[in-house]
DNA sequence: TTTGTAAGTACGAATCATTCCTATTTATGT
DNA sequence: ACATAAATAGGAATGATTCGTACTTACAAA
């Protein structure tokens, strides 16, 4: 049950009320909106980023709300964190298997798709290992 | 220019040596201590681990000399830094090309050679970006 | 070998992202 | 509408990393 890039708003934010109803969450005015700020833009935004866009439609939310928020979500599988800086964190709501290209001068975060990263097969020696967390590229414009 | 693992360690700092004195960086106790410590172990140690391993020889060296001699030596190309977590840089003084494994429960770092990663191309819209600075892959065990 | 000096170091303070603490508020089942 | 467990706000705490600065040292030139 992953949430499809393609699908609109309003279906995303339908898929959104599900899992919350799944997972026991409840379902709160800054849940939503940090969910619904995510999945309107492409463009990679860290924690605090979100917290001052979502201030704008609920003034009194706080930053450790959006990164409580954000750390649920990503537990259940609805946004994804992308190392792209050792510094701050960048969170993606589009969950579906792709990379990024993350810009070291700029700090701008873009989605790249690379055909045949994910088919190559993974070492032999990782079978005694556990569960693929990530996969992560970073390149310097 | 490339300090290859298979050197002995005496080898490897004479390299080491070599290296400082074209990039015109003195000598230290200290600059030979970090270096010596860092490729003289497998196990991608943070900045902090360093410190208190150095401590054993250097006891007066401070933690913002290892963190400052390990940026110098990353800028040389000496070391390469591992974003295997978000909280806690590692470092590894192999800088040829090869990935890592980073469990998340131990906290452990592994070399890992994976064949096929380094072969594949990189998509076409790269050639816009610049220099690619690194590529990195993290696995839960 | 001695010396001048720019580079390097030690150490405490500062920074910055992220998390914790706790009193207050709220979503949701009954 | 109510009870209650979960969630939130806000400020304090934490932890990695970096700065500011006075002291020290490697090294080149004499």
């Amino acid at each position: 049950m992953q949430v499809n890039q393609t699908q609109s708003i309003h279906d995303r934010l339908k898929a959104f009320e599900n899992c919350c109803r799944r997972e026991g969450l409840k379902l709160t005015h800054q849940r939503l909106e940090v969910f619904r700020e995510l999945a309107s833009t492409f463009d990679h935004p860290s924690a605090n980023t979100i917290y001052q866009r979502v201030q704008a439609r609920i003034p009194t939310i706080s930053l450790d709300t959006v990164y409580r928020t954000l750390l649920t979500f990503e537990d259940c599988g609805l946004v994804a964190r992308i190392p792209a800086f050792d510094d701050q964190a960048r969170f993606d709501a589009n969950v579906s298997p792709h990379q990024h290209l993350a810009c070291t001068e700029c700090k701008r975060v873009e989605d790249l798709h690379w055909e045949g990263f994910d088919e190559i097969e993974l070492p032999a020696e990782i079978g005694e290992w556990g569960e693929i967390e990530s996969k992560h590229v970073v390149l310097r414009g």
